[in-house]
RNA sequence: GGCCCCAUCGUCUAGUGGCCUAGGACACGACCCUCUCAAGGUCGAGACACGGGUUCGAAUCCCGUUGGGGCUGCCA
């Protein structure tokens, strides 16, 4: 082990997941305030995969926390490093550690200890093998906890935490097999890596003064210690922590279901911490400037996903045209997207976006807010299809809206002027005379605005649509018009042109 | 059980002894705006866990109680 680096220049902090599954948000919070601290104080963010259990990590699950970080933007300065490649530098720390006396053997068995635990008054292994004299190979190795004193965690957050060393029991910090454990492993790396500001879930807070044992025997009594910071849990609705087993903790799935990592980034950054103006939504440049390590509050905070999704909306409103339309991107095409990618249009598309962006707050609500302009038939909304068109004046309005269209002008403007002049002649409002058209036209009774999508549509499609929405309404109102063998060609109003058929105008 | 942490609206929080008849945001309700839906605007309901102290004065400091959580592995 190098000599030990002071905490002295600018910051060192590291991220140090263990790959056991998909990468948590909790873990994203934890690396988000590393990152944050990093940046704002001109620091080293380190990246550093906690992987000294060979039976539980996967490489895939390596691969899932560097994407992770990436899609967040939290970019590391140095690793990553992998424990299990530094071996050698445990077996050095475990040889000091034991040429220093500050380990013994152990040959309890499992269930030795948990008798022992069990029938000891003291909390723990009860020290049954400390003067043993046991051999170091092939047991567990146990470091050997004063019996009197405190150890005191100078912690940012929450004051000092002094822990009385009876509390503590002999700790296990390597196996059998000469493997480190994570305790031992930590503290040797954060050593090592010069680690100045030890930030981390506050469910590591019970381990720490093991740490700063080990971080004495290793490098005497008045080392210089890391600042440590450790930091509230994120709790579901029942205030447990995140459990992978039973909370929706995936950042995967987040980003699966269209949330912006800005918005992820956003969010996080508020659990636990607040800017001092109250400002909420705020860009990452923001967080940087004005995160503070002695800001970071006490308590547990609950993984709220409506804030979340109320501040994704903030973000995707927030950008501009081009950014949202490639940000969009994977939910315009299969499996996303319901339409064939052949029908689909950029400029078609590139003119929706300033109406379909601020009416989603989540991108995977993109697609049913345009899939009608891509798709052959709208995909129809069945209750709002039958409601609609089960009013009694959709007929009427159907007609005459094919009588207008057939022949007005193709623009948003002249279709809204001539729409509502419908609704004048039918005495009826515009917003209720515009709900079979929309029902016709997008097969939904919501949606972006009604006469832009028209103008897009063109007026062939929107022709063919009104005519078979009238013939579906009139099916439904026997009494209005009774049999229609000849379909909805037959029902044109009498005055009513003939539609000339036009080329589709859309995105002219 | 033991050790440790935490405690302001349903949720995230502001608040560091007087500026608090406790502020903001999300969610919720009403109204306005309006071609639907959103967005926006106005208004509304909604909290200092409890009990003792200290103090002229406490959400803020101290003690206790209660409640919640974490840890307690040859996991991390």
């Amino acid at each position: 082990m190098d000599a030990p680096v002071a905490n002295l220049g600018s910051p060192r902090v590291r991220f140090a997941p263990s790959p056991t599954g998909f990468f948590h948000v909790g873990s994203a919070r934890t690396a988000l305030f590393n990152w944050l601290f990093a940046r704002q104080s001109g620091g080293t963010f380190v990246l550093r995969i906690e992987d000294t259990d060979k039976e539980r990590g996967r490489e895939e699950w390596v691969d899932g926390i560097v994407s992770a970080l990436s899609w967040l933007g939290l970019d590391a300065d140095e690793g990553p490093y992998r424990q299990s490649e530094r071996q050698d530098v445990y077996e050095n720390a475990i040889d000091r550690l034991w040429s220093g006396g500050f380990l013994y053997a152990c040959a309890c068995s499992r269930e030795e200890v948990m008798e022992r635990t069990r029938s000891n008054a003291t909390p723990g292994y009860d020290g049954h093998c400390a003067e043993l004299g046991l051999a170091r190979e092939g047991h567990a190795l146990r470091f050997r906890v004063p019996e009197q004193g405190t150890t005191v965690v100078l912690d940012v957050v929450r004051g000092d935490v002094e822990f009385p060393h009876a509390s503590i029991e002999d700790f296990v910090v390597a196996k059998s097999t000469g493997e480190p454990l994570f305790v031992l492993a930590n503290v040797v790396d954060d050593v090592d890596m010069g680690i100045s500001h030890v930030i981390r879930g506050e469910d590591l807070l019970p381990s720490t003064p093991k740490g700063i044992l080990l971080w004495r025997a290793l490098l005497g009594e008045d080392a210089q210690l890391p600042c440590f910071a450790h930091l509230p849990m994120l709790v579901n609705e029942r205030r447990q922590k995140l459990s992978k087993r039973r909370d929706p903790v995936a950042l995967e799935s987040y980003r699966d279901r269209g949330y912006l990592p800005e918005a992820m980034v956003n969010y996080l950054a508020l659990l636990g911490w607040s800017h001092p103006s109250g400002r909420e939504v705020m860009p990452v440049e923001e967080l940087v400037a004005r995160f503070r390590l002695e800001d970071v509050n006490r308590s547990p905070a609950f993984f709220d996903v409506a804030k979340l999704t109320h501040m994704n909306a903030e973000h995707l409103r927030a950008m501009g045209d081009d950014a949202f339309a490639s940000a969009c991107r994977p939910w315009l095409e299969p499996p996303k997207a319901p339409w064939p990618p052949e029908r689909f249009e950029e400029k078609v598309f590139r003119r929706m976006v300033p109406l379909v962006r601020e009416r989603v707050a989540t991108l995977d609500e993109v697609p049913a807010m345009v899939d009608f302009l891509f798709l052959a038939e709208p995909l129809r909304d069945e209750d709002a299809w039958r409601a609609v068109l089960a009013e009694q004046l959709a007929p009427a309005v159907l007609r005459a809206a094919i009588a207008l269209y057939g022949s007005c002008e193709w623009s948003a403007q002249a279709l809204h002027e001539a729409t509502a002049a419908l609704a004048v002649e039918l005495g009826s409002k515009l917003s209720k005379a515009q709900a079979p058209i929309r029902v016709a036209l997008t097969g939904r009774r919501v949606g972006p605005p009604l006469f832009e999508s028209m103008e897009l549509l063109g007026r062939e499609a929107t022709l063919s649509r009104l005519e078979a929405a009238l013939a579906a309404a009139l099916r439904v109102l026997p009494g209005d018009a009774d049999k229609l063998p000849g379909g909805a060609d037959e029902v044109l109003p009498a005055g009513g042109s003939m539609p000339p058929g036009g080329a589709s105008q859309a995105a002219g």
